[in-house]
DNA sequence: AGTGAAAGAATCACTTA
DNA sequence: TAAGTGATTCTTTCACT
């Protein structure tokens, strides 16, 4: 499905995708236009799903990472679907997921300090009925974070 | 320090970063050289970090999702200086977060299944002795996953 | 997979308000 | 201090080999 020189390409894209054709294409070694048809055809077959500029969040202003972590009894379907729609159109919600075992749903969660958090949290115990246990966790360190995925062999 | 030409542009090349600087300008009235020069300054005032490619992770088979929970006994400086050198250079470790409150560390990592998951389990624990606590929770459904910040006002 | 041409976009010195 | 014009250069895209 993907050759050496596709994975190339994808690796190199997840950590610059300004590169021009012409760099892309002497870093696989062929010319522009077979490397242009790879990364048309990568882009077609949804293996790239968009290019987009990453911005820094301490500049913003956005210096709170927290982790949220949910019980709730809710098990319906209409409860889940306006859960779900309620906490997507959150602007703070980065990233959130249904798990398997202890806690059902994980969120993690960007803002600028513990008052703006306060306030996403009223919101969201506001806008969702149902949730038992909320606890939040909150990040001292940033670590690691990136965008970039291992590329299989 | 941002203006509200600043945010759009902002806001926009988080949502797609291959738009022409024609359509950016237009989108804020502007023509296209300033619109460059405002651009050229966020990128070196530090606002954008980069431009990169987003994959799928479903189309290179990374459907695992885990967040690894993690407490220890080791607080001095090498040891420490240690675990971040080797969890980072981790391809499968997409973010890492030294965290406040029960437990002191927190891992998402991404991965094809379980047998996967296990072996990068194996490595991490072997490549860091003395973590006392390691519990690792399972997503069953990515609900929502951006690299889109808020732009504040 | 490669050539070469045409169309489109980015970049910058210079001008204007 | 911020926006615009127009020329130059670099990039992308595509029909054809």
């Amino acid at each position: 499905m993907l050759d050496k020189t596709d994975r190339k390409l994808l690796c190199l894209l997840q950590q610059d995708c300004t590169l021009s054709l012409q760099v892309l294409a002497e870093a696989v070694n062929l010319t522009s236009t077979p490397c242009w048809k790879r990364l048309k055809r990568l882009e077609d077959e949804g293996f790239i799903r968009g290019r987009v500029a990453l911005l820094d969040h301490e500049k913003l202003g956005l210096s709170l990472t927290a982790f949220v972590m949910i019980k709730t009894q809710q098990h319906n379907s209409d409860w889940y679907q306006r859960f779900v729609k309620q906490t997507k159109d959150m602007p703070e919600v980065l990233a959130f997921y249904r798990m398997a075992g202890e806690f059902d749903y994980l969120m993690q969660v960007r803002v600028a300090d513990m008052k703006s958090y306060d306030g996403f949290y009223k919101r969201l115990v506001n806008a969702v009925p149902g949730l038992i246990d909320v606890t939040s966790s909150f990040a001292m360190e940033e670590i690691k974070y990136t965008t970039i995925l291992p590329v299989p062999e």
